[in-house]
DNA sequence: ACCTGAACACCGTTCAAGT
DNA sequence: ACCTGAACACCGTTCAAGT
């Protein structure tokens, strides 16, 4: 047996997720898959915390981003949906968002690009800001909730057997969204999210927070831009 | 000492929580607050599982909807907000959210609610349903983020001090959120995805999902409606 | 009917001791 | 240097036995 190292231990750990979970996955059974004590583990990491950090680290390192200098709108959609594929992939990854800011390097890169995206595409640094943790927000709240089962309750084929007697509504709405894939979903509040933002562009509010804003880039111009970007489809 | 009802083990249940946190709340603590032996606690709830559940549904409750009576997208934001009011008192309950369909009657309370205002306000069922979840995923992952410390990264305070001098977009933008408490911050996203919503009625995209579609109420009259509903202001 | 004692199969983490 | 054995202080859950 080789000696300890932290990539063996990252991998060992991803292998121990993908075959028993994260419910699985202890410090015991992860020197165990490696063939050493548990203590021995303890040389390489100071505990499960930094375990399951680096294991977020390892995954979202994956994400890929798309060239920048494709349209804006696309740009955001298309870095957010590699995002979700590559987070969703590993189930365990929603609990672990729980666990404090395990959010490093890789995210940063995430978010600087969807930043730049939405200040290229005409939000001032302060809208951008808002909208960047909205979207982020949404990112994590569509993982945790699919993890679920029931988000709303309502939308997850699963859910619509309950008792939904006394609500009519959702009764009713329930099936409509049973032919939609969690990718569609994900899409579809994605792309809400995106329309709103940029209804803002062509139709700015009085200005909030106006400590440090800078002029809208796009805009003047921008007047109009907002049916345009507005109804563009999310590609995908 | 009285005997054991499942009113007393949720009661015990929500001392321990506020005291202790979710990592400090164990069947065994919970026996203890109770004077009884842990073994005692199974005869009235059938494993930790739906100790969580009952929890979860006695804080959801509390719950508040507004007079359906009012505007539409007022109702909403009002039902949202009193939504992330509550459950964001309870840190532990996004811990809960990730360990299966946990919502009850309450949220199907809300949900039926959110279902029939977007409708009111002219979207169709299938609209209506896939906002209804985007809604509900953005609360979710608002309070998951939120809790985490680092939601983007950048926009809790915290996480300003961290690696980011690569990200320059990320360093100069990070401060302007600073200022915005939680609860602005979450109005703020509900607002953005609320104008992309009420932007869809005026200038619907061609019909996905047709099957069960119903004709959108105002969709005639709703043409220049998404000025007005869409700078309205949050309340609160 | 309601509860307890004791046990089973686990955890994360530490630390003196071994090679 | 690197690792092990053994322990500490916990878990959730079960079940025969007590009152």
């Amino acid at each position: 047996m080789q000696p300890l190292t932290r990539p063996r231990i990252v991998a060992a750990g991803l292998r121990v997720l993908e075959r028993e979970g994260v419910t699985g996955l202890s410090m015991r059974k992860l020197a165990g898959e490696l063939g050493k004590a548990p203590a021995a583990v303890y040389k390489h990491v100071s505990d499960k915390r930094e375990l399951m950090s680096l294991l977020f680290d390892e995954v979202s390192r994956r994400i890929e981003l798309p060239d920048p200098g494709d349209d804006p709108r696309t740009a955001i959609v298309e870095a957010a949906q590699s995002a979700h594929r590559v987070l969703e992939e590993h189930g365990w990854i929603a609990t672990e968002m729980l666990d404090g800011p395990l959010l490093g390097a890789t995210s940063m890169r995430l978010s600087e690009f969807i930043l730049d995206a939405l200040i290229r595409a005409g939000l001032t640094d302060a809208q951008a800001a808002r909208l960047h943790i909205a979207i982020w927000d949404y990112l994590v709240g569509h993982l945790v909730a699919a993890r679920a089962g029931a988000p709303g309750l309502l939308p997850r084929p699963t859910a619509s057997a309950d008792g939904t007697e006394d609500y009519p509504t959702v009764r009713r709405v329930a099936p409509l969204m049973a032919g939609m894939t969690d990718q569609e979903r994900f899409a579809a509040g994605l792309r809400v999210l995106l329309d709103g933002a940029f209804a803002e562009v062509s139709a700015p509010r009085e200005a909030e927070a106006a400590v440090g804003e800078r002029e809208a880039p796009g805009g003047r111009e921008a007047r109009g831009t907002q049916g345009e970007l507005g109804t563009q489809d999310v590609p995908g």
